[in-house]
DNA sequence: CATGGATATGTCAATACAAACATGTTAATA
DNA sequence: TATTAACATGTTTGTATTGACATATCCATG
């Protein structure tokens, strides 16, 4: 892509906004707290924090623990204004033009009604399952008009997650119901 | 990727496996019937084309109109093979680890109640068009048990679309009158 | 006949992304 | 003390994706 959005990098500087962090520590997060939003791995974090620097958006300054060394990475005050230029910027919002589940039922019609119903039914199985589990461990309960500002952003996005959770799992319970009134299909 | 799951690969496989096609006629169901479910433009099609070639899962013959010259692409069997193999193979389907709208929301505790309002309400209008477009053009009142086979995979990627699309509005409901309680925020 | 838009097929360059390759430290535990 | 898991930082390689570059035909309309 010759002309890119750029996510990781605002992704990162977000987080470095909120506190300076080694590219360890940036990794960790890709792999928990924006899991569901943005995921990378080291590979893709280090050489992007080396480009951030070049840029003059992030520095660091080196940690001994002993004989280990970290990278502590900082914002500058560019880092920053970068960071919510793009924040503040109402963004157009493309649609997720990219979808495999859809794409394999838009070519559904060259299997049985019965190879799809069990395709369907594991994937039901498997929703509701992971479902539950994040709805544990949610803010489910919670009153949103007391949260804390730190928090409201994770409750928002969580939120819109179990939206379209609910959404797919509605989906499937119709669709399944569905095909089960064609009964008994061929090929 | 080292190891990709070759998506277009698939797609491509499964417009041809409808019928036999040149390279300009799948660009234009990448950007029609295919266009919200997985988008590629020429310059991934034709090179993708040649591989499958190279493959054995496609081969062509050349259509001469007058001096132009078209290539019509036809499915080999070992081509119907691999396209139904993926198409019966229960997919564990990923959770989409990309969205840069709940990235967003994510690190929205950096900007003022107020500018998230106006962001979200942006979205809303937006989206409401979009939708109330969208469904002019559906399926919307047809009974789909009496939906042909052919239109079925049809059908059914596209009511979970608009099941998507209908949460996401409802989440923008919810989230806008959950703002307004909070009333006037500053920074 | 000129012009432009749709048809038709390619390549190239740059970025994005993921897995594997590569190396060394630290702390716990068997 | 040997092993293992977590900490920590990189590079390399292969694939995916996109936009731009490049070319040529066909057809309708002015």
């Amino acid at each position: 892509m010759r002309n890119g959005e750029r996510i990781l990098k605002f992704a990162i500087l977000g987080l470095l906004c909120r506190e300076p962090m080694t590219g360890y520590d940036l990794s960790k997060e890709f792999n928990h707290g924006l899991l569901r939003y943005w995921k990378a791995t080291h590979s893709q974090i280090y050489p992007e924090l080396k480009k951030l620097i070049d840029e003059g958006l992030v520095l660091f300054e080196v940690v001994k623990q002993g004989r280990l060394e970290k990278k502590r990475y900082t914002l500058t005050g560019q880092g920053r204004a970068e960071f919510m230029g793009w924040l503040t910027t109402y963004a157009p919002i493309e649609q997720n033009a990219k979808d495999v589940f859809k794409l394999r039922l838009y070519f559904s019609d060259n299997i049985s009604d019965d190879d799809l119903l069990a395709q369907l039914e594991a994937q039901y199985r498997m929703r509701r399952e992971h479902f539950a589990v994040r709805l544990k461990k949610s803010y489910e309960g919670i009153d949103p008009t007391r949260l804390s500002r730190a928090d409201r952003g994770d409750y928002l996005a969580f939120e819109l997650g179990i939206y379209h959770e609910r959404a797919e799992i509605d989906w499937l319970e119709r669709s399944i119901t569905l095909l089960k009134g064609n009964a008994g299909g061929g090929s």
